[in-house]
RNA sequence: GUGGGCGUAGCUCAGCAGGUUAGAGCGCCAGGUCGUGGCCCUGGAGGCCGGGGGUUCAAGUCCCCUCGCUCACCCCA
């Protein structure tokens, strides 16, 4: 930390991420990306920034995320603008925008933005990947999607996750049972914790999510609402549930599971990590929101989806030891021994020839000795070493060292250089498919 | 927003009850091997001990303030 006081750092709550951790970064958005798009999600980007209203009127004023969270500025214009604190409302809104053939179903990956006190695997901007599915609320459709997640999960190598799984009901059957829920908590009011005691307010669901212990055991026999849906609420948990066991995910059933965003209608979900020691074990999470689009302005429309943090996810694996930080290693590594004024042109030509030969390749800069380039090779990661010096120039060839394999170096023609180092690494692999 | 912990080399950390030129491991650079990496050996560079004020003959060490980081509550990815 000798940087000096005066020097400008990243902003509290963020952090940055560089080589060789990003890597994997890109190795986790690729096996998403792969996943979701070998189940007909396609790539879809929207402006990190919208109209607040979109926020206000998708994720609702009241919630925490909204209401005290959210990064909000006027523009130039004088517009209302705001960071997208979560993906889902402005895939949303895109959709009732552009009015795209429906089921639409389309995945991002996106920073979000949230003013709230940094602490483990919770973070100002964070990294979320996710998909929508938008326009049928077939619930073999809920179990595509919660089945997506779970499998590219699995796919990282995670093992110690649980899916917990509800059913928030619809317009139909929500309100007579919030009800009875707010009926059975003015009996208990007593029992609860301070915060809750006094008012429950305008969602005595929040009291089922409360982690304090007089709450937890005042609610633990409370009516369910997953026991007080309405015929096509249970129908359709059920066909979900059927599912899910089916396709062999595993789920256990969390009557408390009640997420933040007031849009959430019947399926939601989350995953959290068993691994995590942290206070934020949540991996992942999502649900169906058959009444956004409709609060965005478009026609009735069913929808669901999910949300899965990247950092969390990485930290997850880390707690699990699984997809390691693998730099990703070069095929050559080009040494340049030559001397006097022509000294570095070698590597210079010869590092460019190999690029575009197919090969990925780097060297040492400025005046360095052998010594000092050979370790740059190895730390490099590179299979092969090309040597130019004083020999090599006047016998018009470069020496060919193998850094990995059991190989002694050899001479070859400078202009063949290119197709013996494709050779060499041809045959690499083909020694690396038989160890397999 | 509320509370706790911590700020000493690039990184991870030692520095006993305040006492002369602030240390280790790893990393980096150089040499041992005058053109050959990974192992080993030797040497070197790199710290106004987060910043400011105070107590003291003397402060990395004690006190106050400040900034930063971190963990937890709330909520969430």
């Amino acid at each position: 930390m000798s940087t000096q006081s005066s020097a400008p750092r990243s902003p509290s709550g963020t952090r940055d991420v560089l080589p060789p951790e990003s890597t994997r970064w890109e190795r986790v958005v690729g096996a998403f990306a792969r996943g979701v798009e070998d189940a007909g999600y396609g790539l879809t980007m929207t402006p990190v920034f919208e109209y607040s209203s979109v926020f206000r009127r998708g994720i609702g004023d009241a919630s925490d995320v909204v209401g005290k969270e959210m990064y909000e500025f006027t523009d130039r214009d004088g517009q209302q603008l705001a960071l997208r604190p979560e993906g889902t409302a402005s895939i949303v809104r895109a959709f009732v925008q552009h009015h795209p053939l429906v089921p639409f179903k389309a995945w991002y990956v996106t920073p979000a933005f949230r003013h709230e006190r940094a602490q483990a695997l919770r973070y100002r901007q964070h990294h979320q990947l996710g998909i929508e599915a938008i326009g049928t609320e077939d619930p073999d459709l809920d179990v595509e999607v919660i089945t997506v997640a779970h499998d590219f999960f699995r796919g990282l190598g995670l093992e110690r996750f649980e899916l917990k799984l509800n059913s928030m009901g619809d317009a139909q059957c929500r309100p007579a049972y919030l009800e009875l829920l707010a009926g059975v908590l003015a009996e208990r009011a007593g029992e609860l914790c301070d915060e809750h005691g006094e008012r429950f307010g305008s969602n005595p669901l929040r009291v089922l999510d409360c982690k304090k212990p007089e709450c937890r055991k005042a609610t633990a026999d409370v009516p369910r609402l997953m026991d007080h849906l309405c015929g096509p609420c249970a129908a359709h948990f059920a066909r979900v549930r059927q599912g899910l066991e089916a396709s062999t995910v595993a789920y256990v059933l969390d009557h408390r599971l009640v997420r933040g965003f007031d849009y959430y209608t019947r399926t939601t979900f989350e995953f959290a990590s068993a691994a995590l020691e942290s206070a934020q074990n949540g991996i992942g999470g999502g649900g169906r929101y058959d009444g956004l689009v409709e609060m965005l302005g478009g026609d009735p429309t069913p929808g669901i989806g999910f949300g899965i943090g990247i950092e969390r996810v990485l930290g997850a694996c880390d707690a699990e030891s699984v997809f390691a930080v693998e730099p990703a290693p070069l095929d050559a590594f080009v040494i340049d021994v030559t001397e006097g004024d022509g000294r570095g042109a070698e590597a210079r030509d010869l590092t460019i020839e190999l690029r575009r030969a197919g090969i990925s390749a780097d060297r040492a800069f400025g005046v360095r000795s052998m010594k000092s380039q050979m370790k740059a090779a190895d730390r490099s990661g590179a299979s092969i070493a090309l040597i130019v010096g004083p020999e090599e120039l006047s016998a018009g060839t470069v020496t060919l060292r193998p850094l990995r394999g059991p190989g002694e170096q050899y001479a070859v023609g400078r202009h063949e250089a290119a197709v013996a180092v494709t050779r060499e690494l041809a045959a690499y692999q083909a020694d690396l498919n038989a160890g397999q």
